[in-house]
DNA sequence: AAACAGGAACCAC
DNA sequence: GTGGTTCCTGTT
């Protein structure tokens, strides 16, 4: 969509951008460390570089990013895709057309798979509200000190330096019975017994069940991973929201978690992952009950 | 007949 | 949501 790059003083601006929405990219959980401010602009911090993004039209203002940064920014917020035929094709399923109409501006974004892992192993039975706690609880206790607009930030740690955290302190960050899994898969990563970049450079099936292979992921925190820190969006993660959309619009009779996520990626096919993250969205604003 | 992989059900965390 | 255990079944 021939987006343009402009420096600033204090950060860089990305022109022409298309089928994007901080609120719906944001806020459809897929991402725990953007937040938004009273003025309508997020915060927040990924691979240690902390940005403010303020949406002016069509254009994007990062206030914070360097013009060496544009590039990982385009990659992370997934500008360099193209939404409107991938929305275009979704749309022959009038259900789907309805969802996206409610959520057009989200992009899948490409998250760092260490931090994406990890928050989302302690998602497991937790509302967003208190993941995000709970992440930002470790980044400050395991993470690099950032500063920025007079305040202090902290990255998310990286395999090695959360290995360092014991299961007992992890617990203080409010990670609970998760703790343990998250020693012990952030010690397997760290020692080189698995490998995310490995991972990630298999197929979407392969990839899936190496993943579980790891304490505290299965079948559904692997699906995330996949689809927001992997590029797999082949993958369809079924939580409560999507299982009720399934059955309350897709008249998805009574069936487990497994046949459901079956149900998605043959129905929605190469882009089931992103068709999810409309439907998502589309539930929670009904307010699905 | 005994051993075993793999899946469903159940419940603690 | 995942992990561990139990129980059950198809198979060798």
């Amino acid at each position: 969509m021939n987006i343009e790059i402009i420096e600033l003083e204090d950060g860089i601006l990305l022109q022409n951008l298309q089928d994007f929405e901080l609120r719906h990219t944001f806020d459809c959980g897929q991402c725990f460390r953007f937040n938004e401010d009273a003025d309508g602009s997020f915060i927040g911090i990924a691979d240690g570089r902390i940005v403010r993004m303020i949406k002016q039209g069509m254009d994007l203002r990062i206030k914070g990013a360097k013009r060496t940064d544009a590039d990982f920014w385009l990659d992370f917020l997934d500008l360099n895709r193209d939404y409107s035929r991938i929305k275009a094709q979704l749309s022959d399923d009038p259900i789907l057309k309805e969802a996206i109409r409610h959520g057009l501006g989200i992009r899948i974004l490409n998250q760092q798979p260490f931090e994406t892992l990890i928050s989302f192993i302690i998602s497991a039975n937790k509302q967003i509200k208190q993941i995000k706690r709970c992440v930002e609880a470790i980044a400050e206790k395991f993470g690099e000190p950032v500063s920025f607009e007079g305040k202090t930030y902290y990255s998310f740690p990286d395999a090695m330096q959360l290995s360092k955290a014991g299961e007992a302190e992890l617990r203080t960050c409010g990670c609970g019975y998760r703790a343990g899994y998250i020693a012990a898969t952030a010690a397997d990563l760290a020692a080189g017994r698995a490998s995310l970049d490995e991972i990630m450079a298999q197929e979407l099936p392969a990839a899936a069940k190496a993943l579980q292979q790891l304490s505290g992921v299965g079948p559904k925190v692997a699906d995330c991973i996949l689809l927001f820190a992997m590029k797999k969006h082949g993958a369809f993660p079924v939580d409560v929201w999507v299982k009720r959309v399934l059955e309350e619009f897709y008249f998805v009779e009574y069936s487990n978690l497994k046949e459901l996520r079956a149900y998605g990626m043959n129905q929605f096919g190469e882009n089931a992952g992103i068709a999810q993250q409309y439907l998502f969205y589309y539930a929670r604003e009904m307010k699905l009950r």
